[in-house]
DNA sequence: CCAGACGTTGTT
DNA sequence: GTCTGG
DNA sequence: CCAGACGTTGTT
DNA sequence: GTCTGG
């Protein structure tokens, strides 16, 4: 799933990946980067317009629908994912598939991998360099907040993991590869289940990279620049995992493997990491 | 009909 | 272990 | 999703 | 708003 996210794309980047420009952003001053995004933070999307005009507008991630009373304390937390196998058929999410499209804009996210009793943090992204974009499909939704005024929320749609990022995790986040793939999730109003369920595909282009990251941003109040560093070192989990002899050269293979640079990695340390016996 | 809920994930 | 809070 | 708390009594 | 349960 995506539960955690990187947002530190610069205005430049952001309203370049959006193709729309800086004076047409809506509240791109609630915009505030940050390296561990979590739920009720804001970040840039580009949503569906009533024109059919791409629009760009920070809004706050976990959805607060539209129906939920003024005054009441919104859940960020409660739908932050939808996924993307019955989002036509639950109620809350399918009056907004026809008009209200989102791209989320965002360097990537993390995921925790479940070693033994511990969890460790791995950052996913498209590794084309340091202004890596990653486009997720989302949904959004305006909720009237009284006085408060109206505040616009998004969810992410998930699906189950390409075959890359099993190890990892069953579910991944929906991946629009590229610009084009975007705008055609933007584009027009309806939308059938075969093309919902096409453009839902587990993404599992080698361009998906990924990195271990330090356990520390694991508490969501960790803000460190490092939050998606890569880790070298071997986590102090698996320091006190017992690794016996025959093992351990299978283990020291594959966390110089877990760069993520290729399918087999992937699969050689999930292997490496079901065989490791508990002695 | 009205009342009340509306989600995902991971876990065993 | 399980629930709440963020 | 992860982190952190999880209870009662009596005292000021 | 829209679906489910009664």
């Amino acid at each position: 799933m995506c539960g955690r996210s990187r947002a530190t794309l610069s205005p430049q980047q952001v309203t370049a990946a959006a193709g729309v420009p800086l004076e047409r952003w809506r509240n791109s001053e609630q915009y505030q980067p940050s390296y561990n995004v979590s739920p009720g933070f804001s970040t840039p999307v580009v949503r569906q317009s009533s024109a059919g005009k791409p629009e760009l507008q920070t809004m706050k991630w976990g959805l607060v629908p539209s129906y939920t009373k003024a005054g009441e304390k919104p859940d960020f937390f409660r739908m932050f994912n939808a996924r993307s196998e019955s989002v036509a058929e639950k109620g809350v999410f399918k009056r907004l598939l026809s008009r209200h499209r989102c791209v989320v804009l965002l360097n990537g996210f993390y995921e925790w991998a479940k070693e033994g009793k511990h969890k460790q943090p791995y950052y996913i992204h498209m590794g084309t360099g340091e202004g890596d974009v990653i486009r997720m499909a989302g949904l959004f939704d305006c909720w009237d907040n009284g006085p408060e005024g109206p505040m616009y929320t998004y969810t992410i749609l998930t699906t189950d993991s390409s075959k890359r990022l099993q190890w990892l995790h069953d579910r991944m986040p929906v991946i629009l590869p590229d610009e084009a793939a975007a705008e055609q999730w933007l584009a027009g109003e309806a939308l059938d289940h075969k093309e919902l369920s096409r453009i839902a595909e587990p993404y599992n282009g080698d361009d998906l990279r990924w990195h271990k990251v330090s356990p520390a941003m694991s508490n969501m109040r960790y803000q460190g620049a490092d939050c998606a560093k890569e880790l070298k070192r071997e986590s102090v989990a698996s320091f006190f995992k017992p690794v016996a002899g025959k093992a351990k050269a299978t283990a020291e293979a594959a966390v110089q493997e877990t760069s993520g640079r290729s399918s087999q990695a992937g699969r050689e340390y999930s292997q490496a990491g079901k065989a490791q016996p508990i002695t």
